[in-house]
DNA sequence: CCTTGACTATATAGTTACTATATACATTAG
DNA sequence: CTAATGTATATAGTAACTATATAGTCAAGG
């Protein structure tokens, strides 16, 4: 046991310890990345069990989006202190990696939320429900804004929303206030607003009223939402309810799911009030 | 306000909301994936800012290994139905990615913890040291075995490791009991251990025990380590020191950061206890 | 009205990191 | 000793961009 010779890996027996392709191990080879510490006479690559750990560190680095070639670059100048350099820069760039991941995680548990809670709705009901307490990121006012201007304003807030991680993976809606709803117009917005499940500090929110509410669907283009408007009023009249201060529209079937705009469904949500 | 003709988005305008390159759109078109809604008679692609919606999806069913091609298969048959089962799957995939981003985020910050104390170190001195209590992850029984199936076990420990998600990033360290030291067959190992910050439920685990310790670093191949081991048990004589049960070496440098096997680093921690 | 600069388009070639295939030689297990 | 398995090289193919070259389009300023 104490005259040890070395017993080396064969490039099948290492690939399997790497969980990786015998033909990439072959490639890193060529291009000098990791080459076996013994190749013999016949050309049969023989590595180190030590070499495992260099191969697990290149495939962080990879997982990072650094290319080979910059990987090969510190491999070649290796060091204790480049090392822990590059560890020191790659800790922050996995940590927002993680985070990334952490959003996308959301924004599935998020979909998956809308999409059950939409195939159990008939989408010709007018519901009245009691509006849960939530929290809401708004953007700027963009009340009368011409239609390129609301594209903007939409195109900013996206920005800020992914800028500042504040995307929770539920739909981006609109607030119309009740003046522009009574005067008809459905599509004069106000607000855009993102739900925040778990707010984060330093930022504007807007805390929306809970209390009941009118809920109702809009199936097609935004062009005829009058139309599903009109059901929902003569409903609340026939209810002897009263049109709260704004009203929330969200988009519940959209591109992703389906191909037209007359396929779509937008859910409009009303708070009301008893007719005194 | 309320006839609203839409506005469309242009190439470069939708690229920059969807933060990806122009040239991906027009990929994205050419392979049917993501086709504008509106193409004029000069060619131009009018995008609709509903359509950030699917990029969005694309994007993230993109992270997690999805073909282009396979993504293209869903949004050519979509429905809420399909939608909700396809995120049901990529929910679960996501999370096990979420826990690889872990597990090599600790692995960064054990490498860390690591190059610092070693570059802090003096490799020539011995020390006596207080050792932490630490709960280590054990491999079965190795004594007596010869190279190759030393290999081997190592190659089933590193597969364990794996295939529970037992690596915490710290180095795979080797136990040489007390006879074997004292026989002077100082590679021959009884077990492979790695150390667990936070363990797992339903793992045997050993618990190294806190106390005094000896603590040497070898600098160069396995095969010289007795030299090192001598100038240790001359240090333990000279303070009156006598060797504990086993004897733990870890690899400080390795293949990480050093490219022959003369320039390796092993940590060597004897437990010792005071001469009655 | 014309020009200039910023945009758009297509077509094609190049890139990265594999991955597969074909062919031939080597090793090992029964 | 043979069959199965393993190794090698060389070469071509692939996915998903990415860059380059060339040309047409549009909007603003002098």
């Amino acid at each position: 046991m104490n005259e040890k010779k070395e017993k080396y890996l064969s490039t099948g027996e290492f690939a399997k310890l790497c969980n990786v392709n015998k033909q990439t191990l072959i490639y890193y080879d060529q291009i000098g990345l990791l080459s076996p510490v013994v190749k013999n006479e016949k050309g049969y690559r023989y590595y180190s069990i030590h070499q495992l750990e260099l191969y697990n560190v290149i495939d962080v680095l990879k997982d990072l989006d650094m290319s080979l070639k910059d990987i090969k670059q510190y491999t070649q100048n290796k060091s204790p202190e480049g090392f822990l350099n590059l560890m020191y820069k790659k800790k922050e760039e996995i940590a927002k990696k993680r985070q990334e991941i952490e959003m996308k995680e959301r924004i599935i548990e998020a979909k998956i939320e809308i999409m059950e809670e939409a195939l159990g709705t008939d989408f010709n009901e007018i519901r009245l429900a009691q509006l849960p307490e939530a929290t809401l990121y708004l953007s700027r006012d963009i009340k009368n804004f011409s239609n390129e201007e609301f594209v903007e304003a939409v195109s900013d807030f996206i920005d800020q929303l992914y800028t500042s991680n504040l995307d929770s993976g539920y739909p981006i809606g609109v607030i119309t206030k009740r003046e522009q709803v009574l005067k008809g117009e459905f599509t004069n917005y106000s607000y855009l607003y993102i739900e925040q499940p778990t707010p984060k500090e330093g930022y504007p929110y807007f805390q929306a009223v809970q209390g009941e509410c009118l809920i109702g669907y809009h199936v097609g283009d935004d062009k005829t939402i009058h139309q599903t408007y009109e059901r929902i009023f003569s409903e609340m009249n026939r209810l002897h309810l009263v049109l709260g201060d704004y009203v929330f529209e969200e988009y519940i079937y959209d591109t992703i799911v389906r191909n037209h705009e007359e396929e779509f469904v937008t859910k409009i949500m009303i708070p009301v009030y008893h007719r005194a």
